[in-house]
RNA sequence: GUGGUCGUAGCUCAGUUGGUUAGAGCGCCAGGUCGUGGCCCUGGAGGUCGGGGGUUCAAGUCCCCUCGGUCACCCCA
């Protein structure tokens, strides 16, 4: 095969895909923008140690999921893998005033085996809030979200909530869960037989019925939060109450990332079969500034997956009925010079009009007018041309075959009157 | 990174125990009397059978390698 395809785990996205990718976009910048976050624009890649730093050295994608590269001056850059990071380093590096409020749209490279809604590269939008540790703030990220998932059609969703504690509170839990999982080592799984000591947490999100059974009496989060956290993630959970985001909370919901501290959260969609189902998640984070050299600064945010939201608007049954927008298509049987004029006139009124080119039968136009959804058509032939005049041919709606000519002078006119 | 599965026209697939010029449906294009779409009829274009190597008189069909798709694990969006 000599011919090219898009690189393993990349796909090119096509109309009519590609418009309900944009209408995602466009949903949720007006969602962001509503509630005071302004668009921030970064680079697709950053210095390795942006990521290295911000994500976590042990954390999966960046030990083994970096697209990692060295450009010719020598520097060591990889693609973005999730948006927290650079959007962490643009603010050290800036210092906007606090609360420093950001939406963004990005894609999103990792280097592992694709399947089910999972890619290589992958489109993330989200927000990241700075300079606030204020739990109303975890409250108005979480209820962005939810609002933004369910804006798009979203309804068979279910949202996990979890405190992951803090720096005061965490050592402590970590302490007795190592030593729990210590005693029970051996009925943990097969997977988890190693590695258990050095990332106990991992282990929390285990699927395995071996691990699954031995977390059922496994020391929780809510029981070892300090009283700081306690009260934390009781106003954020009030709060959620309070704005009608339901929520379970999720003892052992833990991310992958290792920046996470107290509220963490994830939506997945019910409508997801496959083990790719979260739509959305992020959570709170206190040391990433600092990890990226600026001041100790709290953050919250959370980054969501458009290919994802988009198998579950699917699996939702969303896309049933679509319909092309196009309103009118323009048919030339003479030179091409109405065509050509007239497309041009009636796009600068505002109108949306497609046209055949390279001198097609007028069948074949009518077939590509059929084809393209326009709901009438515009015939310009030698007759027409004598007359002054325009046939309008109506394709679909409750008139459809309805055919006339009218003057040029009230075509425009009369265009309106057969659409509305 | 590990494992399963698949790879024949733009799409979905058929191709018998290896045997002449590789098929169908859909789509596309052109006709069905002068300039009228979706339905119907007729015709047409389009494939180095993912790629490479091997076995054989003969390979889409068997073997090896490789690339890719897909699904699962891991992890995530």
């Amino acid at each position: 095969m000599t011919s090219f395809q898009a690189p393993t785990g990349t796909r090119d996205v096509l109309a009519p895909e590609s418009a309900r990718f944009a209408r995602l976009i466009s949903t949720f910048a007006r969602e962001a923008q509503r509630a005071g976050y302004g668009l921030l624009i970064s680079p697709m890649f950053e210095d390795l140690a942006v990521f290295n730093r911000g994500i976590g050295e042990d954390s999966e994608v960046v030990t083994k999921e970096m697209y990692t590269f060295e450009d010719k001056g020598g520097r060591n850059l990889a693609l973005r893998p999730e948006g927290t990071a650079s959007v962490v380093r643009a603010f050290v590096q800036h210092r906007p005033l606090l609360p420093w409020k950001a939406w963004y749209v990005t894609p999103a490279f990792r280097y592992e085996r694709p399947q089910a809604g999972r890619y290589r590269q992958h489109h993330q939008l989200g927000v990241e809030v700075l300079g606030s540790d204020d739990p109303d703030l975890d409250v108005e990220v979480i209820a962005l979200l939810h609002d933004y998932l369910h804006r798009v059609g979203l309804r068979q969703l279910t949202l996990r909530v979890n405190s992951m504690g803090d720096e005061n509170c965490r050592p402590a839990y970590l302490e007795v869960l190592v030593s729990y999982l210590g005693e029970h080592q051996a009925r943990l799984c097969d997977e988890h037989q190693e590695g258990w000591e050095k990332n106990p947490l991992r282990v929390l999100d285990c699927k395995r019925p071996a691990c699954q059974l031995v977390l059922r009496d496994a020391p929780r989060f809510a029981d070892s939060l300090c009283e700081e956290c306690e009260l934390h993630i009781a106003r954020v959970l009030e709060g959620l109450d309070a704005v009608g985001v339901r929520y379970s909370r999720d003892d052992f919901l833990v991310r992958g990332f290792d920046y996470y501290t107290r509220t963490t959260f994830e939506f997945s969609s019910s409508a997801l079969e496959g083990a790719q189902n979260a739509v959305g998640g992020g959570g709170r984070y206190n040391g990433l500034t600092e990890a990226l050299g600026g001041p100790a600064t709290p953050g919250i945010g959370f980054g969501s997956g458009i290919e994802r939201v988009l198998l579950a608007q699917e699996a939702e049954g969303l896309f049933d009925n679509e319909e092309p927008a196009l309103e009118l298509f323009v048919i030339d049987l003479a030179g091409g010079e109405h065509a050509r004029d007239l497309t041009y006139q009636l796009r600068s009124l505002g109108l949306s009009c497609d046209r055949a080119f390279d001198h097609r039968s007028m069948k074949a136009q009518l077939r590509m007018a059929d084809r393209s959804g326009a709901r009438i058509a515009l015939i310009v032939g030698q007759d027409e041309i004598e007359k002054g005049e325009v046939t309008l041919r109506v394709l679909r709606g409750e008139h459809e075959h309805h055919q006339e000519q009218v003057a040029r002078g009230v075509m425009v006119e009369r265009i309106r009157e057969l659409l509305s």
